[in-house]
DNA sequence: GGATCGATCGGCT
DNA sequence: GCCGATCGATCCG
């Protein structure tokens, strides 16, 4: 039997949290029924100096949870249409997310894909709001705790992916040209056909994988 | 495959 | 008022 990951994965550093999200299982139950794919492109949040962060202006009511403890859901509305995933680290009080950007659909396809409007299956959890539309998830999985056994979403260990399978590059969508708003702080899996951004992008812009933040 | 543009809401300045 | 951690439709090559 698979097992839900533990709060004391997600109390780490969050780059190495990131990292190590490569490869696992995001779950959603659903009437009973499991619906989930593996995370193969997520970005990290780290801290109030993140100027990309909207942790960045202090503790507001849209983003309580992500200076709550580790190991529950960051979940918001984004340009007034779609809903995206954060996965809650470190230590409660300092405020650090891990935006879940991609999937590899495994299982409860069928169920994804009625929510999802029978798009391509290569588009169907591609992208953060993708993704949230295919589990089902809104904004009444905010503050949702992954790790208690009683919630309808969790993570769980699936694949490992060598160093050499994992790519960094900037996140995307964020403003701005200084050097700290533009780290290497998105983490993928290199030539995978599920992570959302131009092929183009993703082999041109490819950093050296980070291990420490600022 | 790539560029552009409109949608549409809540949260903050 | 302004502006997003985006997506899909539409147009072009």
């Amino acid at each position: 039997m698979p097992v839900r990951i533990p709060r004391t994965f997600f109390d780490r550093p969050t780059l190495r949290v990131a990292r190590e999200l490569l490869g696992a299982r995001l779950v959603r139950l659903h009437e009973g029924q499991r619906l989930s794919g593996r995370i193969v492109e997520v970005e990290a949040y780290i801290g109030q100096d993140d100027r990309a962060s909207h942790a960045r202006m202090g503790p507001t009511l849209r983003n309580a949870a992500m200076f709550g403890p580790p190991g529950h859901a960051y979940v918001y509305l984004i340009y007034g249409v779609h809903t995206c995933l954060n996965l809650v680290t470190e230590e409660e009080g300092f405020p650090a997310a891990i935006l879940v950007r991609a999937l590899e659909p495994v299982e409860g396809i069928e169920q994804q894909q009625r929510w999802r409007g029978n798009v391509p299956l290569r588009n169907l959890a591609r992208g953060p709001g993708r993704l949230c539309r295919a589990l089902g998830i809104d904004r009444s999985f905010n503050g949702v705790d992954l790790c208690s056994e009683t919630s309808t979403l969790w993570v769980e260990f699936d694949r490992h992916y060598a160093d050499e399978a994992i790519a960094c590059s900037p996140r995307i969508g964020v403003r701005g040209d200084e050097t700290a708003i533009r780290a290497p702080w998105r983490f993928f899996v290199a030539d995978s056909p599920w992570v959302s951004g131009s092929a183009t992008f993703n082999r041109g812009s490819v950093h050296p994988c980070p291990t420490t933040s600022p």
